[in-house]
DNA sequence: TCGTTAACGCAACTCCCTTCGCGTTAGAAT
DNA sequence: ATTCTAACGCGAAGGGAGTTGCGTTAACGA
């Protein structure tokens, strides 16, 4: 997508400073909690000419998009191990401390600021959240979780850890169950929809049957 | 906190460039969906000098909050009647419908923004959210839903309308059950939480014990 | 090794946000 | 009605973000 002419070249002088503008990135999103950063401060930190950053990325937001989108690619995997309670706590855990971490919470901001452009429509947003369905959509098969969504775990894992630590901007959570974002809470949030919809699919389905999963794996998934 | 010297006039002249500004301030984010707004270009549509929006806000981001605090404080009452499903659902629904109005997503961001001030720290967002959580408080004690904690509902209901209103940013939201911040949804996962607590609740206290709410009104609040 | 040209450095320029000093208007109190 | 002065209007000036034209460097293919 960067140019429709002919040949473009990926290695070298541009990869050099291609690295050396995300690097400043990170750095300065860690140094400071603030999200908005300056394109020229970018790229004197870079050691490389505005004017170089300007024509490559065009605006802050491509450039943290860019950022945050190479993170995602490399980090982060989504556990998929058949223990849907394990699982879950590991990825909360990871989450919680990765939005936590200085710079981590500006290139989320990036992430959805990217879903919600404009002129992509929703077409951008399921675009860039697709491959992230997909993954949950594995840990939830690889658990026998019919009853559940990519989506519930993104409204009860995801909103409630980006809101706090939107709220915590970059601050330390002290981790008080009584504060919003306690991962432990959360993982309990999803079992608890998982429970409540098996049984209202039993008293659908009959009421007289006994209570053991569909099907998926032998282990038990809905509670402690 | 305005000034420390003597006496202010908030009447008159002043009362009315502040009306002038707040409006123009709601019509500029209505008008775009865009969340940055210029000062200029707001004393523009107010008929006032920008220097003197810059005297009374210093920030764009302190004019937000202004704006939004406002609006929060005389819109969006939280209803207490005792039928925790219903009242919820009312809430629900009018936030769903206040966060992608016109306008709406850029108030909540300055709203959360400001909640994250470092220079504030904890206690700025606690100041902020306070009014809000007791006025929660009170809607759970009406329903005598006492294992649900105002901090349940923040993050199983306004986290998840919060996301998905910055993804939509503005776009009208397909009410399509499967999409992130279906309302309805949201407070079936309340209700099942609630029900999964009180379940714990009684196998701690001892198991034989019919199951039936610990104590408050009457009516069922746990169930469909 | 050599030629082509994509990508970069450089500098000057434009634009607009933001501030400041000063004179004027109009609340609020006597 | 008169006085005091907070708040506003006005214009000028500073400063930083973003853009553009041109020369230079170096990646890639032959």
């Amino acid at each position: 997508m960067t140019q429709a002419t002919g040949n473009t070249r990926p290695g070298g002088r541009t990869a050099r400073t291609r690295e050396a503008v995300h690097a400043a990135v990170r750095e300065l999103l860690a140094a400071s909690p603030d999200t908005t950063i300056g394109l020229p401060e970018v790229a004197a930190r870079a050691g490389v000419h505005p004017a170089t950053v300007y024509r490559r990325w065009r605006t802050a937001e491509a450039l943290l998009l860019d950022v945050a989108f190479t993170d995602v690619s490399e980090r982060s995997p989504v556990p998929a191990t058949g223990d849907l309670r394990a699982d879950l706590l590991t990825y909360a855990h990871g989450l919680a401390e990765a939005v936590v971490r200085p710079g981590g919470l500006g290139l989320i901001r990036a992430y959805i600021a990217a879903m919600a452009d404009p002129v992509l429509g929703l077409a951008g947003a399921d675009a860039l959240g697709r491959p992230r369905m997909e993954q949950f959509q594995a840990m939830l098969d690889a658990a026998g979780a019919v009853e559940l969504t990519p989506v519930d775990v993104f409204e009860m894992i995801h909103s409630p850890l980006y809101i706090a630590a939107m709220i915590l901007n970059g601050r330390p959570r002290p981790d008080d169950p009584a504060m919003p974002g306690d991962p432990g809470r959360l993982v309990a949030t999803v079992l608890a929809v998982l429970a409540s919809r098996r049984a209202a699919a039993r008293d659908d389905t009959g009421d007289q049957e006994p209570p053991r999963p569909r099907r998926g794996p032998s282990q038990d998934t809905g509670s402690r």
